[in-house]
RNA sequence: AGGACUGUAGCUCAGCUGGUUAGAGCGCACCCCUGAUAAGGGUGAGGUCGGCAGUUCAAGUCUGCCCAGUCCUACCA
């Protein structure tokens, strides 16, 4: 038997079935770093319009995590896609550096600034531990195939970024959007110092319980709340404390507007009172005054209370009732003695009804000299003189101990305390920051939607910022005041550009450096240093001014997106939002767009006690970046992101359907030169031009999709359009005529002509996705090409079918469809046993009129079509028993075995094999194919 | 506890303004092929559309409640 296999054109590609991508990545990233690919695509781009997507800063600690992962990616399949769009879209990746879980890291290492070593140092060890944490998450950006200047990322510790952070600071500062007012903060009064949430640690601790009454300055009017006149005594409002120290400071009480309060009968100190509590505690607040008589003359709701007043225990004071959502029924009277100096719902309340602060305490919680009665007094200690006070006054109902959990300072283990302190607040209202904010939500795009409706809200109800911190890694708030009045000098913009000028030079040291007669003077000792730092939240708020206006290749205000979690609301976006409005009366961005977090199969976030996290170097590291990329592409971002193992499979299934798909496209374009193979478009065969027609559509398609981030849809698209139209469809049907007919005919090159368009489409609609492929394809197609194929937009040589064709879109969708039915219908018989392959067989459609005539349009090559060695048309009226009926309406199929001898070359069973003496083993195309012109073909 | 969002086959997703037996791909099962071969082709089985109640002639699609999950309310980035 002669081998004629030698005599076919098999396909043949080095472009490896496997992807192998945990090995090659790394490779293909050193390729592209040696031949500056990023650098490339920006030359590429230059002059197109341009896109800037602005980064968000990460914060510069900790390994990177999937959230990293999906955030970035999600980023560079945008700046890529653009890329392809038709932009220029330059990334410059930017780290967030200042901050307090940076200062934790560094204390644990080296001491508390200020006690072990001193501040220059310890700001230098920060800015030290921030650079070597920003290098390992550049590797893992880097590795996960994010293209962006990395060389050059923006950090928010860059010396110049410092000094533009103060710049941003003086403008609001200008704007008069800026504030000075006092804040409840948790304050270590051992330490001396304030102390975030994350300092705090809670502990047991043992403090006093007292009940004190508060006296109505006018009776009749609480009587008429409480529409009564009943009872006798003394009417007062009783409250319950564990802090007596906070009593001097208590400026009013809080009640909860729903809860019923009563009125109560009862005797104190032998004499008859009426008292004020929560109807919900009566019981349990009187058992423990010793109140064992008593009776209920009234009750109300806490609403109709709002606004009486009382009388301080101590102090010639009005209280009035406030109205607060924080009240609660769990411990004491349902009436909350609010001091706005030591707590942040007392000071949030207060702030409401235009309550200010005391400030009674100093930074060792003494009582300052003008608190009667107690100054000079330890808040530690002065407890029980206040509850002798509070007696002498008659106003202690009820005197015993607590103990429960409390917060304590994490260094000294001593108890903290809520005070108020002098701090740096951009307002909302002052300058109607916030009716300008609104407006400017107005104008952005969000996706998804709802991210309006949630910034919209937190807009509205948003207290003031307050930017300062008592931290030491920081951006200084460049701030001089007056000693006396604590007023800014009246020369801030000047100062602030003198201070700006120094700390580009000299970093943020040349502010705590700074003799203020350098600039002042000699008023300069009129004048102090602010020593506090900017909440780090102003920092990355402000690199819409620091770095997306400086920036030469960005360059552009505002930036076209924003694209962070959706926890980003609340933050990046809103501050961003906030200093730009209050700088440029405008938003910094056009587009937001906020994706999920990632959780795991069952709906559950990642966490280490589930152990159902996942990192992404192991992903990286076993199955590839380009799998978690597809992940990615193809995970719904607008809600939760759910990642495991099997989903990490399926993810890595349809890579390598996608992946097979350009093989065997590359594989089938062994032997053809674009240049000097191609078949013009009006020469090609039917078929191939429907293929190139397809591939036409879905580009527009898909560049739609890009254009408006629905990655997931696109990603079904490409996918849809490897396994159907390709795999099920065309590539199956071109097996036939690739293989069998004369390597140079019009046959084989029209469709290589087609598989080539296909494929130069293909790699470009992947690459924005699956970049490492894309590229790694990129190499492997024939013709002279860019160095990657990032340099590229999409494929501008696909042609749509022209509108007179003959063999149009519809008619190939029916072909499809008779195909489907005659898969059915062979199926049946293979099931039976009747036939096996589907070459074996021979298949007669009964069609009715017009179908006949439609299929009939395909002459000699409806087999090449039904993949069977023979296929007949007839009038379905002649269809015989063995005729199956197919979903196709007026289309039905029998199959039958063969009987006619098998070709050799082709596998075809017809009956003109044997008949030539030199190939007695081929069929007659056959013979023509290998002795003779060629074999000549129209459609498929 | 409040605010926002999510919940359609094992997995990832479609299902427009409510209207025929709820779709696709993957996976799975079975079959074919062995000239894409750690590939390829075909057929098929899988869903009380989170649950309950309601509006309606009609609900996956509207309303309410409930359940589960996520994010934010903690100044922590």
């Amino acid at each position: 038997m002669t081998d004629y296999k030698a005599t076919l054109n098999l396909p043949h590609t080095d472009f490896p079935m496997r992807g192998n991508l945990a090995k090659r990545e790394p490779e293909m990233l050193a390729r592209w770093e040696k031949n500056g690919v990023y650098q490339r695509i920006r030359a590429a781009s230059a002059g197109r319009p341009k896109f800037i997507l602005h980064d968000g800063p990460p914060y510069a600690n900790g390994d990177l995590h999937l959230g990293h992962a999906v955030n970035k990616i999600l980023k560079d399949i945008i700046v890529k896609s653009k890329g392809f769009i038709g932009y220029d879209a330059p990334y410059v990746p930017g780290w967030d550096c200042h901050g307090l879980p940076i200062e934790h890291k560094v204390e644990t290492m080296i001491g508390r600034a200020g006690d072990k070593v001193d501040y220059k140092t310890f700001r230098a060890k920060c800015r030290e531990f921030a650079l070597g944490q920003i290098d390992n998450q550049r590797k893992g950006f880097i590795r996960m195939g994010v293209f962006g200047d990395w060389e050059n990322p923006y950090l928010t510790l860059n010396h110049q970024t410092e000094a533009d952070i103060i710049r941003a600071l003086g403008k609001i500062a200008e704007s008069g959007h800026l504030v000075r007012g006092f804040k409840p903060v948790y304050w270590s009064v051992v330490g001396g110092s304030a102390l975030a949430e994350a300092e705090v640690e809670y502990h047991d601790k043992t403090s006093f319980s007292i009940d004190v009454r508060y006296k109505a300055q006018d009776p009749s009017a609480v009587l008429k709340a409480f529409g009564t006149d009943a009872g006798e005594g003394e009417v007062g409002a009783v409250i319950w404390t564990t802090t007596p120290w906070t009593l001097p400071a208590s400026q009013a009480m809080s009640i909860h507007p729903d809860l019923d309060y009563v009125l109560i009968q009862a005797t104190v100190n032998d004499a008859p009172a009426r008292l004020i509590l929560a109807e919900g505690l009566l019981e349990a607040a009187t058992e423990r005054m010793g109140l064992e008589t008593y009776e209920t003359l009234a009750k109300v709701k806490g609403d109709a209370l709002e606004g009486l007043v009382f009388d301080h225990p101590f102090y010639d004071r009005n209280i009035p009732f406030l109205l607060g959502d924080h009240v609660t029924l769990d411990a004491g009277t349902g009436i909350v003695h609010t001091a706005p100096d030591h707590g942040m719902e007392d000071f949030l309340v207060c702030q409401h009804y235009g309550i200010e602060t005391l400030n009674p305490l100093d930074d060792k919680g003494v009582y300052r000299s003008n608190v009667e009665l107690f100054a000079g007094e330890h808040v530690y200690k002065v407890d029980p003189h206040i509850i002798d006070v509070c007696k002498e006054h008659g106003r202690l109902l009820s005197e015993d101990k607590l103990t429960h959990s409390y917060a304590h300072c994490w260094r000294t283990k001593t108890p903290l305390i809520y005070r108020a302190t002098p701090q740096w607040f951009i307002s909302m209202d002052k300058e109607g920051l916030r009716g300008k904010a609104l407006e400017a939500i107005q104008g952005v795009r969000w996706v998804p939607g709802w991210g309006q409706n949630r910034i919209e809200a937190m807009m509205e109800q948003s207290p003031d910022w307050c930017i300062s911190r008592q931290r030491t890694w920081g951006v200084p708030i460049a701030f001089v005041t007056h000693k006396e009045t604590g007023e800014l000098h009246p020369e801030l913009p000047r100062i602030i550009e003198e201070v700006a000028k120094r700390v580009e030079t000299g970093g943020m040291d040349a502010w705590w450096d700074l003799e203020l007669s350098e600039i002042l003077g000699d008023e300069a000792d009129q004048y102090e240093k602010v020593t506090d730092t900017l909440d780090v939240w102003f920092d990355s708020g402000v690199t819409h001014e620091s770095v997306l206006r400086k920036r030469p290749e960005l360059g552009q205000y505002p930036a076209d997106m924003y694209l962070e979690g959706s926890d980003q609301h609340r933050g990046w976006f809103q501050s961003s939002l906030k200093t730009a409005v209050a700088m440029n009366g405008s938003a910094p961005y056009k587009q937001v767009l906020t994706h999920g977090f990632t959780v795991d199969e069952k709906g559950y976030k990642m966490s280490k006690s589930l152990g159902n996290g996942i990192a992404p170097d192991e992903i990286w590291n076993s199955l590839g970046s380009d799998i978690m990329r597809l992940w990615v592409a193809s995970t719904d971002y607008s809600g939760e992101m759910p990642m495991s193992k099997d989903i990490l499979n399926r993810t890595a299934d349809a890579y390598r359907r996608i992946r097979n798909t350009a093989r065997f496209l590359t594989a089938n374009l062994n032997g053809f030169e674009p240049a000097r193979d191609s078949v013009a478009n009006d020469d090609m065969l039917a078929l191939d031009r429907w293929a190139v027609d397809r591939a036409y559509r879905l580009q527009q398609e898909i560049n739609d999709l890009y254009d408006n981030y629905q990655f997931l849809q696109a990603y079904q698209k490409i996918h849809h359009f490897c396994v159907l139209d390709m795999g099920g469809f065309y590539l199956d049907i071109i097996k036939d005529r690739q293989y069998t007919t004369q390597e140079n005919s019009l046959a084989r090159r029209s469709c290589q002509t087609a598989l080539y368009h296909v494929l130069e489409a293909l790699v470009r609609w992947i690459a924005p996705i699956l970049s490492f492929t894309a590229d790694e394809l990129w190499q492997y197609i024939p013709g002279e090409r860019s160095d990657t194929v990032f340099e590229q937009t999409w494929y501008d040589g696909l042609t749509p079918l022209a509108a007179d064709e003959a063999l149009d879109g519809a008619f190939w969708s029916t072909v499809q469809e008779v195909k489907d039915g005659v898969n059915k219908v062979l199926e049946v018989a293979r099931n039976e046993g009747r036939v096996g392959g589907s070459l074996k067989t021979e298949v007669t459609l009964y069609c009715d009129a017009d179908l006949k005539a439609g299929l009939a349009k395909l002459g000699e090559e409806l087999r090449f079509v039904t993949l069977t060695s023979d296929a007949r048309l007839a009038d379905l009226s002649e269809a015989g028993d063995d005729a199956l009926d197919t979903e196709l309406e007026g289309l039905k199929v029998s199959v039958a075995a063969s009987e006619q001898p098998k070709c050799a070359r082709c596998w075809h069973q017809r009956p003109d094999v044997g008949r030539n003496q030199e190939h007695p083993e081929l069929c007659g195309r056959c013979v023509e194919n290998v002795a003779g012109d060629g074999e000549v073909r129209h459609y498929a």
